[in-house]
DNA sequence: AGAAAATGCTACATCGATTTAGCCCGGCCT
DNA sequence: AGGCCGGGCTAAATCGATGTAGCATTTTCT
């Protein structure tokens, strides 16, 4: 029922605890104790199978040796699929993960960090909903390793990282107007945050740089707390709203997926009538018929960014600033196609 | 950057930690704390934010209020949709949740286990490895309460909460002959536990009280951990070694996406051709032409259940064996119609 | 030889909360 | 007056690991 403690083997082994810890931590040298002793309690340390309590050593160290991760949505195959790469690294520098949905909503994310801070977790992988900044700050000024991924607050100092939502955006709008589409539209998700003013201005400025006009009844911004019978209804009637629509870009997963679902309700071939690009890839949007051509994510590579950085600033903080932004990737399929 | 601790409310209110400690957990009136004191100490606290310690709270009482939670890989849609679920209910209860993948790997779990337990974590939700048996009684013996998910071992004491899996295939099988398919297969995973064991049973059992001539030549059965390239190149070359297939039944989620891939690069039309049951719903189920049909899991019941029963057992221990065997459902769609 | 330095190890305080055992004071009883 | 009781509170031990300060003992140096 209990575990070896430190005391058991300090018994066995005919030594004081001290010792023992001295040992156990690499210190035998340093703290100049025996060869002798040394093998004796690393064997019995062994024989015992001793594994040092994780809430007495945090207590005293204050390292928990537990990152936190807040995610938007952890059923979300974006964030899930992140969790498992943020899992594999951190299990790398014997880390574990304790994880949170924030449901992009601010008094849950809120509630996440301080159970968090109480429960001394050494580092914090944040992706922050909106007006979180003064929370993170304080974080921060507390000499918490932080790093913010998906998105990110401009007028505040932090480690981040996140994609190139404009470019992914405006790459995957100029493909559009590159295939022959005139009359594109957006849906993306009301929010004031970077991610998605990102993907918003990346949309209009590919628009005006292809000299092809531009107006607001070409976006349709959709709260974040809807269930999906809703997007569906509210995509299809926005659909519906902008006249001699030939394309629509759906600026998250879920709206990409809601989105097909809308376009199909309305019985609209994907790609001859409507051409669409979604957010993120899938399963779905690569076995869908047609196909349907996304901007693509570096899961792996942003989920070892975020990782790196944590560690790092877990090791030595103060480590300079680092904002790393990812290159998206263009994956054309059938959706974007005419022909 | 330090804590509020108990000492500084006991400092603030003049009185002594014990005090404070007695009227912060409820003890006032046990304890015989006068409500003068009482409401003093909770005053100060409140106007402290103060937050007990749970590292301190932990080594002293044993407790963590957490909960680790061992899934095969929760990246998986399945799995990520019920760490959701184990997340939402445990956060009612106040617990966090501690998550780490398996990749269906015996050493991988038991360095989980392991880990979990030098964390301290009070209880657990596991989705068993093969050969976890041993390391599961073991930690059952030791008081810890454990819940078993997907999967558990029929000679193994345990709570558990599953899916019929042999009915969840059994339906699946049955609609596919009153479809009128006559030369059905299987795809399954390579494995001895009871999940896959029931599905092929279940799919067995159904052809033959339909009468139908069964053979191994039907039965597939892949290693987990190939890559999609693989399983798809496999379950390829599977269909073409069947003669006169004209249905099959893809026993999880992974295998039902790639077999959709493997039929497609073969041009096989689903439905007519190839009738297809999934295992698991998914976006890509519900919106691939044609629509797949599937066996469902009714995964908001089974997280709540699983929560459930763990918090029962934590809260006093020894409650009676609960062993949940949850209905699936049949989700019928486009790829098992002929027509 | 005697002092200084090096060697090898340990006592004890500490992290913050919990909990057991019990102190002190006033009132009541006989 | 002495004893008993109960109300109101606290000292101190405890959980397990860490780390500082320091105690013996031996070795080295002059």
């Amino acid at each position: 029922m209990k575990g070896i403690s430190i005391k058991d083997i300090a018994k066995q082994a005919g030594v004081s605890p001290t010792t023992v810890s001295f040992v156990l931590n690499g210190k035998a040298k340093e703290k100049r104790i025996s060869e002798q002793v040394s093998k004796r309690i690393i064997k019995i340390a062994e024989r015992l199978k001793y594994k040092p309590n994780q809430l007495a050593r945090g207590l005293r160290t204050g390292k928990t040796k537990t990152i936190g991760l807040i995610v938007e949505d952890i059923a979300n195959n974006f964030f899930a699929t992140l969790a498992k790469v943020v899992e594999d690294e951190a299990d790398k520098h014997h880390y574990k993960v304790l994880y949170g949905s924030t449901e992009d909503n601010t008094d849950k994310a809120k509630g996440l960090l301080e159970v968090l801070k109480y429960r001394q977790v050494d580092g914090y992988i944040i992706t922050p909903t909106k007006n979180l900044d003064k929370e993170i700050e304080l974080l921060g000024e507390a000499g918490k390793p932080i790093v913010l991924m998906d998105r990110y607050f401009p007028h505040l100092e932090s480690h981040y990282v996140v994609l190139d939502n404009f470019k992914g955006a405006y790459d995957a709008t100029t493909h559009l107007i590159e295939q022959g589409y005139k009359k594109i539209a957006i849906v993306t998700i009301a929010s004031d945050q970077t991610q998605m003013k990102d993907r918003l201005n990346g949309f209009t400025a590919a628009l005006k740089d292809h000299k092809i006009p531009f107006n607001k009844s070409l976006v349709k911004r959709l709260p974040f707390d809807l269930d999906r019978e809703n997007f569906i209804q509210e995509i299809k009637s926005f659909l519906l709203s902008v006249k001699d629509i030939d394309a629509v870009f759906f600026a998250t997963n879920y709206l990409g997926i809601s989105g097909i679902e809308s376009i199909r309700a309305l019985n609209w071939k994907i790609g001859k009538e409507i051409g669409v690009v979604g957010f993120d890839d899938h399963d779905l949007f690569r076995l869908h018929s047609p196909s349907i051509t996304c901007v693509s994510q570096p899961l792996q590579a942003i989920g070892e960014n975020i990782v790196d950085i944590l560690m790092k600033e877990l090791n030595r903080p103060g480590t300079p600033l680092t904002q790393i932004v990812l290159e998206p990737e263009l994956v054309v399929r059938d959706s974007s196609k005419r022909g």
